[in-house]
DNA sequence: CGTTGCGTTGATGCTTGTCAACGAACGTGG
DNA sequence: CCACGTTCGTTGACAAGCATCAACGCAACG
């Protein structure tokens, strides 16, 4: 038996760091960013940068979502974080980027060069301040993934991965997937025929239920959040 | 056949942040940072802090191995990092640590007033910069594991493992290792009998050799590179 | 109305975890 | 200094979980 230490609702930034709102003029104390920034869109499908290229500009989302992804030789392929609006991707990259970033739906983001904001943010304290919270949010991020690949099971992740969804993009109790099985299963370390059969069985659990196949209905939180801490199935 | 794109040593940093030199007062634009440390000594198998504590400080190692770990409620532990001189930790909690850290070996550390810091870095646009550098190495470190723990093997793992310790604490051909093989397996994401068999497949492959259980020579290091990056075994 | 891509499900095998025994190193106390 | 117990690492036998290979169903699209 157990105490249970925190109930409470674990944060809700998953993808990197995250804003809530996706305004691009926030009072945020980053006006004089904001106004560096230019406005893109990029297709479904396309790559926003590739692993290696020059890291002159780093970038926040506006609508869609988009995906960091590694390519291993082997053709092994692990999706480090999932981009929502309000992210900030390509930000801790000194020289190159380490990783891919791809639109996996039609996308608009803001495209901020590295070189002037990092002059803005070597004179103003207040700048650098709220870059580095986004960094810090960001790892913090990370580590949560360290533990989700490191110490949770095939159905634990995928709990824990809808949870994340949940946070983040529900509408209701319903969560619209922007991304494929495949993709889900790069992100969670798993083959896409075990997040199949890992929904399946949260499914007759009664824990969700699947309307179609880019939708998810969270029928029961609690069971959800048990099986991600550990409590089993 | 592939290519190999980047022969080039990975970046030496694999615990969080990284300073090569662990010197306290190296002239790195943190001097008044660095007059507000105090200099501890903390033993073998202590608590540096513990998961939950109020994040009052942020610590600098200075001597010896520590680690950063979350103790899951059915008692899986996943170490985060293992922290070595000249390492930052304790940085991206802003209210409470997200995780422990634990003394590996007897060792000395620096601990920082994370209030008095901070207002240090709300006006001082340099050590803004440089704190946010540190985070950055972190965050970069970070997702580097997320890959280990995402799509590699367990021989793959302990090979990546065995490269980290090299860079960052070879001694000659010679790795000393301050941490048990359960260690090694909580950060890997491996059982204690994993790592075993790994590290005995390595030494018949002939890639490394055992002098006793906490040394391990590395005989053939382009070898364990293209392990770890997948040219399988 | 066929084609194509994606998701689900089943059968099977490999990798890793689990349980257990053994052995080597270390510390303690006689 | 040696006998002892304790801790840690190694190895083996077996089980479980996940990956792989393959077939099938369903929906979207031309």
């Amino acid at each position: 038996m157990q105490l249970r230490v925190q109930t409470t609702t674990r944060s809700a930034a998953c993808g990197p760091p995250g804003h809530e709102a996706p305004s691009s003029s926030a009072d945020d104390g980053l006006e004089a960013v904001h106004a560096l920034g230019m406005r893109r869109s990029i297709e479904r499908g396309r790559q926003i940068y590739g692993d290696g290229d020059a890291a002159d500009h780093w970038f926040r989302l506006l609508s869609g979502t988009a995906c960091a992804v590694k390519l291993r030789a082997d053709g092994r392929r692990q999706i480090t974080a999932f981009l929502q609006p309000g992210d900030y991707f390509g930000f801790e990259a000194a020289i190159e980027y380490g990783f891919a970033a791809e639109a996996l739906t039609d996308l608009e983001l803001i495209r901020y060069p590295r070189a002037r904001t990092e002059v803005l943010a070597r004179t103003d304290a207040g700048i650098a301040h709220r870059f580095r919270e986004i960094a810090h949010r960001s790892l913090d991020a990370a580590q949560r993934r360290l533990l989700m690949l490191g110490l949770m099971s095939a159905p634990e992740r995928v709990a824990s991965f809808l949870l994340e969804q949940f946070e983040r993009s529900a509408d209701g109790q319903v969560i619209h997937l922007a991304m494929s099985r495949a993709d889900i299963g790069d992100y969670l370390g798993l083959t896409l025929e075990t997040v199949s059969r890992a929904i399946s069985v949260l499914k007759r659990a009664g824990l969700i239920s699947v309307p179609n196949r880019r939708a998810i209905c969270i029928l029961d939180r609690d069971g959800l959040e048990e099986l991600a801490e550990g409590e089993a199935l």
